[in-house]
DNA sequence: CTTCGCTACCTTGCTTTACAAGATAGTACA
DNA sequence: TGTACTATCTTGTAAAGCAAGGTAGCGAAG
């Protein structure tokens, strides 16, 4: 059992938390989770879940040119996407103190 | 988006916790879940989930009779099912870090 | 004695989601 | 020209929780 089944529901909130903070592209969202020690989620991950999101109308994107290298696209929160943000942080809560709970029993 | 999708690769670590408190019963432990704070975990969840750990070695099981009802399956931990305990709580203090570091920054 | 409800276990099929692997390009420097 | 870094996207796979349903034992109410 590795630790990529934990991410499950969990990963589009933290993308959420990131965007809301800054405005965000792709690839830099990649970087920057691994800082927060998420250890090295690939990009075959990251792409898909953002178009996800903005498709349910959480984020949206606007193209700008980079300073060097292709084209960015850059990724801001909408007002549902602050909403989800909101519901998710709740959930969050609610199961890391159960989980947090239990674990603690055997201590 | 559910919730449910966030119990991935955690419900496991959490029933392997349980189990070595104490041993335990498939349908207990459905109840005990609710008390811990899981809204309600389905028994289509839990018994794959048990079968699956004893398949790898992780918990054992042995019948006995009810008091009332029919006859229950007891589960313990077995040494291995330690280990894999251990794993999965460093798995989630790990995690548990990141998602909160991640999302105090915007509180 | 039969019907209802609770206990207790298990199976099938569905859906979501992370990820490996690879494709496509632009820029820059040697 | 070729190598390296930046930057995005696609396809196919596998894991895992869950809804829905099935089987069966026991006890109490009617």
């Amino acid at each position: 059992m590795s630790s990529t089944q934990m991410l499950k529901g969990i990963l589009d909130g933290c993308l959420l938390a990131l965007i809301a903070e800054e405005e965000l592209y792709g690839y830099e969202l990649a970087t920057k989770l691994a800082a927060y020690g998420f250890s090295d989620i690939s990009e075959g991950t990251i792409y898909p879940l953002l178009m996800r999101m903005q498709k349910l109308g959480w984020i949206e994107a606007t193209q700008r040119l980079s300073p060097s290298g292709p084209k960015r696209k850059y990724y801001t929160v909408t007002p549902d996407g602050r909403m989800e943000l909101a519901a998710f942080t709740a959930r969050w809560r609610q199961l890391s103190a159960s989980v947090h709970h239990i674990l603690k029993e055997e201590s």
